[in-house]
DNA sequence: AGTGAAGTTGACGTTAGCGTAAAGATAACG
DNA sequence: CGTTATCTTTACGCTAACGTCAACTTCACT
């Protein structure tokens, strides 16, 4: 019933999550995981390996490691509370909003260099032909 | 005929270009810019305004001030010589195929992020008919 | 002379997310 | 018992692009 011997050291963690144990014991240090301990040696439980799918995840989606943090706490400080989930969807609607400006500045950095890159193109083929010429 | 009294003062040049009077010491350090000396003042020339655009420009489309530097130096070592010009265009279209690669990656986050938003909006909205109902 | 504005150099501080080296503990293997 | 492997803690290093003092100099006024 209790979540037993499903404890993983921390290499089985690295290689399943392509991680390092250095970055394991960061997130531990942040307070982003908890793994118990036998004797000196940290076993990551169910727990951990579902809280660093979540820590990936968000990295994926550019969170920092505190925001992922804070939203982590929200999570699992009172299973699905309403009103910690509201703040989550909150946090979670400002960074699609942040997210997609970022998209539309880089297609217009995109388009601008695009632009240039042609200018340059043109000039290099034009210097070409003058070299054939010679 | 030879550049004149086009010059700007460190507080002129920050107020067109919106940047700091550190920033443009630093890209002096770094040898992006070099504004000539009136005793111990800095007066920055025509030169220097087209050479600031640029890394402004560089800047936007994330170049790191580091290869902006190595793209000025190209630039104006030797106007535009051919194989000069040709390393800049290649350095542009690895910069943009790397912007494109972020773009799409960028996209999908958002795609990915838009569905776990919805499912929490859902959520949400679930709790709060639950609560009408009481 | 005094004062205030604007400029200067030098140097340490900041933020994020780990990398990496040093030194010691523990345990399995042969 | 010695070696090798894997783990541990501690702590400094690193990169980028400036921010933020501190302590001075210069210049224009008054």
């Amino acid at each position: 019933m209790t979540t037993n011997e499903d404890l993983m050291t921390i290499r089985e963690m690295c290689d399943s999550f392509e991680v390092t144990p250095r970055t394991l014991r960061f997130y531990e240090a942040k307070e982003l995981l908890f793994p118990i301990r036998d004797g000196q040696k940290r076993l990551f439980t169910r727990q951990d390996r579902g809280r660093l799918k979540l820590i990936l995840r968000g990295k994926r989606f550019g969170f920092s490691l505190e925001d992922i943090r804070q939203l982590l706490d929200m999570y699992d400080r009172s299973g699905v509370q309403t009103e910690q989930l509201a703040r989550t969807v909150e946090k979670a609607r400002e960074r699609l909003a942040q997210m997609e400006r970022q998209q539309a500045e880089l297609g217009e950095a995109i388009a601008e260099l695009r632009d240039q890159l042609s200018w340059g193109e043109q000039e290099l083929a034009r210097a070409a032909s003058r070299d054939a010429a010679q």
